[in-house]
RNA sequence: GCACAGGUGGGUGAGUGGUUAAAGCCAACAGACUGUAAAUCUGUCCCUCCUAGCGAGGUACGAAGGUUCGAAUCCUUCCCUGUGCACCA
């Protein structure tokens, strides 16, 4: 029989950061109950199955489940490879081709190698919802659909509002709430996870629950982690993503870039200090007792260390100093060789500077780079040059830099 | 199928015959300022060339044709998107 920290101490440690809880009290009992039974909680999250890329907004989540796995309860990492058909009503009603087999199980290892950076991968269990969808008749499905009603189902903002609108709702995106929430009736969840984003379907994973003579879970929402803009969630397709598989390097200087303003927030959903003792770095800061720049880079080691090493992260952290801070060159400059007929000006007595920076990747096309000369933006071995021809011959290496961006290159014949 | 509304530069979105490479906004990039930033200010933001200039040329407003001295703007056909209609008759 397992053995539980006591319920307050769980309660503390499952609320940090969570946005939402319906309801505690219920969580409360059933974490007594499992104290006293010595069973663990099943705590469920569901999961796209397309092609996994997670980033730092996923982890948000994942970050969470974890600490259900910390106090003892059982993580189930569902992968809604059956709902997955259907779409989640994002209103685009993009339909989605279904996967094949090969691609669904691609994705789920996927998943795995990304997923188990955070969660414990001895007490996770992993399951796909096509294992009871995929034995539904038309008749369960109509039994199901019976467990709902449209009105219920309208309460939802988005259907709600095209509703009013008079813009299409398909039948099949009302399926797919109740379909989610059938996976909680099937896997006997106690609590799911989910963004805030799901709150209606995690609500109606109670009600299903509830229909099919179960005790409702418990529903806890994360926060949306909103990305390097600080503005909108982090997604990768906004271009303000971290990528949990990102270089070192990288990471930390995007974990940088935020704003002041959002480290608080970085801090509190990334890490896992404690909300108290991030208040007070906060103090520390307002007051000035602590550069928030040391904080940030805190912070940075912290992530980065965290989906790498320690070890990387200190490197990380020396690499951007010398990149940024004290505007020198950065330990790894990457080399390049051009040859010098592809770059020389009409008469080839000198190098004309806008090929050289397309031919090196700085710019995409031969007007950009001009233009960037013009601005002063581009410097060779560190002196800025805005002339359209630089006196270079073949044989010639320097060092080419665009803004921050940096390289060695040398010109051959 | 029929009807109506639309398709403009990375994204929004103006522009309805002529200072239009196409307003404004957003994003992006660069410069200044800083503590890496953020905020702010400035510049740039289709391509090619050079004599590098408020330079020259070429492309561009779903596609193809047409009208016109001149079209993103008018006409024709086609393609695509959205919405509505469809039964009871």
């Amino acid at each position: 029989m397992a053995t539980f920290p006591p319920v307050d101490e769980q309660l503390a440690y499952i609320k940090k950061g969570a946005a939402e809880i319906v309801k505690e009290s219920e969580l409360r009992s059933k974490l007594e109950r499992s104290l006293k039974s010595g069973k663990p909680l099943r705590v469920k999250a569901g999961f796209d199955p397309t092609a996994p890329d997670l980033h730092l907004g996923h982890t948000v989540l994942l970050r969470k489940l974890k600490h259900f796995q910390d106090l003892g309860h059982t993580v189930i990492f569902l992968i809604g490879d059956f709902t997955g058909m259907i779409g989640d009503p994002t209103g685009r009603s993009a339909t989605r081709p279904p996967l094949s087999r090969e691609q669904i199980a691609e994705n789920a290892e996927t998943y795995k190698a990304q997923v188990f950076k955070i969660l414990d991968a001895q007490k996770t269990v992993v399951d796909f919802n096509s294992r009871w969808f995929s034995k539904f008749t038309a008749e369960d499905f109509i039994r199901l659909a019976a467990k709902y009603t449209i009105s219920k189902m309208l309460e939802r903002e988005d259907f709600h509002k095209r509703f009013q609108e008079e813009k299409p709702i398909a039948m099949h995106e009302l399926l797919y709430p109740l379909a989610q929430g059938y996976d909680s009736v099937a896997l006997e969840a106690d609590v799911e996870l989910g963004g805030t984003d799901q709150r209606f379907n995690l609500l109606v994973g109670r009600e299903m629950q509830r229909g099919y003579g179960q005790e409702s879970q418990v529903v806890l929402t994360m926060p949306i982690l909103e990305g390097l803009d600080g503005v909108n969630k982090m997604s990768k397709s906004l271009g303000n993503a971290i990528g949990i598989h990102e270089a070192p390097l990288e990471m930390y200087g995007k974990v940088m870039s935020i704003s002041d303003e959002m480290m608080w927030r970085y801090y509190e959903l990334l890490t896992d200090m404690p909300s108290e003792q991030i208040a007070k770095l906060k103090d520390n800061a307002a007051s000035g007792k602590a550069h928030p720049m040391a904080l940030k880079k805190e912070l940075a080691r912290t992530v980065v260390a965290d989906f790498h090493s320690s070890d990387a992260a200190a490197k990380a952290g020396e690499d951007w100093a010398n990149q940024f801070q004290k505007d020198g060159l950065p330990e790894h400059i990457e080399e390049i060789s051009v040859a010098f007929s592809e770059v020389a000006g009409r008469d080839g007595t000198g190098v004309r500077l806008a090929k050289l920076l397309v031919q090196t990747g700085f710019a995409s096309s031969t007007s950009e780079a001009d233009r960037k000369v013009k601005e002063g933006a581009v410097s060779v071995d560190g002196a800025k040059t805005s002339s359209p021809i630089v006196p270079l011959q073949a044989g010639k290496t320097m060092t080419l830099r665009l803004g921050r961006k940096l390289k060695r290159v040398t010109l051959i014949t």
